[in-house]
DNA sequence: TCTGGGGTCCTAGGACCC
DNA sequence: TCTGGGGTCCTAGGACCC
């Protein structure tokens, strides 16, 4: 659990990411808006059909570009309900297919297919089916990337779309991969394809002949690192269920109307009663609360502080919210307020807390003190406060392991993201 | 044409401890 | 008293993803 896996012999990955998701679950639940350019959200675009794509809309889009780009689209308010129910529907499908689902978001994942060889057939034949059954049984286009590692599996997804399957000849792999341009490395974005563009380097087979530490110069060392193994297709991570989250956090955009303080305390007390509830359901409590927001020239600005004992709590939440609304507001109201969000992060079980197993925020001299002890008592060398904590890998887990919780490795319902 | 809401990870500096 | 190495935690900001 420590130490990376050896690779397996039969290195095949699938990619299974659903097209254009909020779009097509209204397109299969109204069919009059079958074949149809099809908008999801009003104020700015959550989601279009490959249709309304056709004509030049895109997630994240401004409504009223987008209906003038496309006048015939038809545009509906998005149902969350409905997807979240639609995602679990495909999950289920997806967990029985393999055991190893890593989901990514409601409308993604990977799955490890290695081994299933005998009983399930060829990594393609399973990828056929799976796509069958998400058809037949859910009513959804799913597209399926295959190939030898996790990050290439996601290439070849985004390349098969829409409503298709893309497998990646093992030997093959650079030969696919060297053409794209830079932007389709996961982890490329903006501000990272600017600074590559700007030395000359435009496809990833470019990006492969750049020397790592030139990179890591030009990109910093984790991203430098990160991208040079991805252009040779190094990727060695395995399809493992994701860790729980670690911060849940709510935002409402304002406009560029001005807000009076009161308004804006308002707001912020409606977002720590959202993040609050959602801390209480999903059994979490959180240390650190952070204030968000964003002045009319859209520049991000933080500002947090960390509590002596994590909690849940409306009350203590909102009190250090408002603590540091008022401590920001000379600078906020300077600016304008174009954005206010709260997040709780830091965030630990409930469960173990209340056992007494959470360790963070205490005095770390006692703690450091426990882990001497316990390695004259029983000479367990690796074992460090990190280990204790849950921040190293140890060797024998100190407890079993939990199981996960209902906000674990599967996305929870009612989350957003780019549909489109 | 300035645009939603929910997240993750990384960097870098300062405070503090041994 | 001063200097140094090694480490953690906190804070703020940035890039990226869906």
């Amino acid at each position: 659990m420590s130490s990376a896996p050896n690779p397996p012999r039969d290195p095949r990955v699938l990619h299974a990411d659903l097209d254009a998701f909020y779009a097509s679950v209204e397109q299969r639940d109204d069919p009059a808006l079958a074949g149809r350019p099809v908008i999801v959200g009003e104020g700015v675009v959550l989601a279009a059909s490959y249709q309304a794509r056709a004509c030049g809309v895109r997630t994240a889009m401004a409504g009223r570009d987008a209906r003038r780009l496309c006048p015939e689209a038809v545009v509906v308010p998005p149902r969350m309900s409905a997807y979240a129910e639609a995602s679990a529907e495909v999950f289920e499908v997806f967990a029985d297919t393999t055991p190893h689902v890593e989901g990514l978001s409601v409308d993604e994942a990977f799955l490890g297919v290695a081994g299933l060889r005998r009983t399930a057939g060829t990594p393609v034949e399973i990828a056929e089916r799976l796509r069958s059954r998400v058809r037949t049984e859910v009513g959804l286009p799913l597209s399926v990337g295959v190939a030898s590692t996790k990050f290439l599996a996601k290439v070849a997804s985004a390349a098969a779309k829409p409503d298709g399957l893309l497998a990646v000849p093992l030997g093959g792999e650079l030969d696919f991969l060297h053409p794209l341009p830079v932007r389709a490395i996961w982890g490329v974005g903006r501000v990272t394809e600017e600074r590559l563009h700007a030395r000359g380097v435009h496809t990833v087979g470019q990006l492969a002949a750049v020397p790592e530490p030139t990179l890591a110069s030009w990109l910093g060392t984790a991203a430098g690192t990160h991208l040079h193994a991805l252009s040779h297709n190094r990727d060695p991570r395995s399809v493992a269920p994701r860790a729980r989250r670690s911060s849940v956090g709510a935002q409402k955009a304002l406009g560029r109307r001005g807000i009076p303080r009161p308004e804006a305390e308002v707001i912020l007390l409606e977002l720590v009663d959202r993040v609050a509830r959602r801390l209480r359901a999903g059994e979490r409590l959180a240390r650190t609360v952070v204030l968000r927001w964003r002045g009319h020239d859209m520049a991000g600005h933080t500002s947090s502080s960390t509590l002596e004992h994590p909690t849940d709590s409306t009350q203590l939440l909102a009190s250090e919210a408002r603590r540091l609304l008022a401590e920001a507001w000379d600078e906020i109201s300077a600016a304008g307020l174009g954005l206010v969000g709260l997040t709780a992060a830091n965030l630990t079980d409930a469960e173990a807390v209340q056992l007494g197993l959470d360790f963070t925020g205490h005095d770390t001299t006692e703690l450091d003190s426990t882990v001497d002890a316990v390695r004259a008592r029983f000479g367990a060398a690796s074992l460090t406060r990190g280990s204790l904590l849950g921040h190293d890998p140890v060797e024998t887990p100190l407890l079993p392991d939990e199981p996960d919780g209902p906000d674990g490795p599967r996305p929870s319902p009612g989350v957003t993201g780019d549909r489109g």
